[in-house]
RNA sequence: GUGAGCGUAGCUCAAUUGGUCAGAGCACUGGACUGUGGCUCCAGGGGUUGAGGGUUCGAUUCCCUUCGCUCACCCCA
């Protein structure tokens, strides 16, 4: 047997229904904010992520689905789409529109990772992404839609908001040298992990579980933002509270993409288990210049969508109950299946669901069948009734049945079906 | 990449110390009920017990290898 790759995942059309329903919240809810949808290829140059998300970060050195196309040339399976929408944004000219521009896309991410819980090899994000201003309040709007998709999701359980801010490139690298000096200092009481993430990406180092590393974690120097980041974090705060969103600050909060300046943030939900995060972003000002476009700054964030669905509460199957054909049609025999099957055209051209057998089976097996497609009307048609040129409508509720000619079935069901 | 747990029918699971152990329920198909569903009863199809090797008179059970799944580390959505 051949089986789907390991970490890759079938929907299936129980599940699907649970994406549909986030996809369409999604849709909803960013277009309300203004967001256009953008839809991106799932393949680029290995080179736009190599200098997009960092050529030190994890995703680039180990994560990526890399292979050579047949010119040789390098391509990678995107492990994430911002580069791949700032790519579109500066290849297509779009920051000439009104700024910000406002773009959201969602899709598959491939990442080459141990598969557990909630952590897939192939899985699916919804991005968001506003390009071109750095006011603060857009920073807060950005959390406030995070936060009104989930509102709109109705949730079981309330997710944790926290927000950080990493400063800027004016701040951040004297904070890091500070920060590699502590660490190397107290090298001797951090685990291996730490000692080794010192050196290579120090102020993840923060974010360490490991208790032994509390105490000398706890005890580090605290980012010290600039004025004007301390400003900007500030107002961010100070909106989000005018809006009644709840967020904390969380110094710790680190995030494992290189380009984040500034305001990060982070929804998370306890009963996920390790992989908590549901969705994570920030802004990464000078990213799009550094890709080769224009000066602009930016602020977006992905949202997992399996990890999403996970938290949708099973709602029965009314979903399903609208998806229920209107009637099941049954012809008995070959004679009648060739009267059944343009009816049945000709009902669902007008998009009334209904369904038909194909005259072989015996009428109690396709009652049956009608029965547990949970139809409200079986239509059936044999001998007797060809002889007479009706078909009987039987109600499968109640039981009983009417006649009605061959030739006003199509409409009387067209009826009961925009009755419905 | 590291560690742990688990692989029996489409699904959920049984099978005493290794000894008719290859089963049950659900699902599917058919029959009881020549053309009338839901309930009930009966029957049937469907398994190389993940795969390969070993120990043994005998392995679903014990050992080794391998593959897969799951969870955790790591990392992140």
């Amino acid at each position: 047997m051949i089986q789907a790759v390991r970490g890759v995942h079938d929907i299936l059309p129980s599940a699907a229904q649970k994406w549909a329903r986030v996809e369409a919240t999604a849709r909803r809810v960013f277009e309300a904010y203004g967001y256009e949808e953008i839809r991106l290829p799932v393949f680029e140059r290995t080179e736009l992520f190599a200098r997009g998300i960092g050529e030190a970060t994890d995703i680039v050195q180990k994560e990526m689905y890399t292979f050579q196309d047949r010119a040789g040339e390098s391509l990678t399976l995107r492990p994430e789409a911002t580069a791949s929408l700032l790519r579109a944004y500066i290849e297509h000219g779009l920051h000439v529109h009104p700024k910000p521009v406002r773009l959201y896309t969602m899709g598959p991410m491939f990442r080459y990772e141990r598969p557990q819980a909630g952590r897939y090899r192939q899985f699916h994000q919804l991005n968001v992404e506003a390009l071109g201003d750095d006011h603060p309040a857009l920073d807060a709007e950005v959390i406030a839609l995070l936060v009104d998709f989930f509102r709109g999701l109705d949730l079981a359980t309330p997710l944790d908001v926290q927000i950080n801010s990493l400063g800027d490139a004016k701040c951040r690298p004297a904070y890091r040298e500070r920060l590699i000096e502590y660490l190397r200092r107290n090298s001797a009481r951090l685990c291996a992990e730490c000692r080794d993430r010192t050196e290579r990406n120090p102020l993840r180092v923060l974010d360490c579980k490991n208790p032994e590393c509390r105490p000398v974690l706890d005890a580090a120097p605290a980012l010290e933002l600039c004025p004007e980041c301390a400003t900007h974090f500030a107002s961010v705060r100070e909106y989000l509270k005018q809006m009644g969103v709840e967020a904390t600050p969380t110094h710790r909060l680190v995030r494992g993409l290189d380009y984040y300046v500034r305001t990060t943030f982070e929804l998370t939900a306890t009963e996920l288990g390790a992989q908590n995060a549901v969705a994570g972003g920030g802004r990464y000002d000078g990213l799009i210049e550094l890709l080769g476009g224009p000066p602009d700054p930016g602020i977006g964030f992905a949202i997992g969508i399996e990890r999403v669905v996970q938290l949708l509460p099973e709602r029965g199957d009314d979903a399903r109950e609208d998806r229920r054909p209107l009637a099941f049609l049954i012809p008995l025999g070959d004679e009648a299946l060739r009267h059944l099957l343009p009816v049945a055209r000709a009902v669902r051209s007008k998009a009334v669901r209904v369904e038909l057998g194909y005259g072989e089976r015996k009428l109690r097996s396709e009652l049956e069948r009608a029965n547990k497609l949970g139809v409200a009307w079986a239509v059936i048609v044999g001998e007797t009734e060809l002889s007479r040129g009706e078909a009987v409508l039987r109600d499968m509720k109640s039981g009983t049945q009417q006649t009605v000619s061959l030739g006003a079935l199509t409409d009387k069901l067209i009826a009961l079906g925009a009755a419905r």
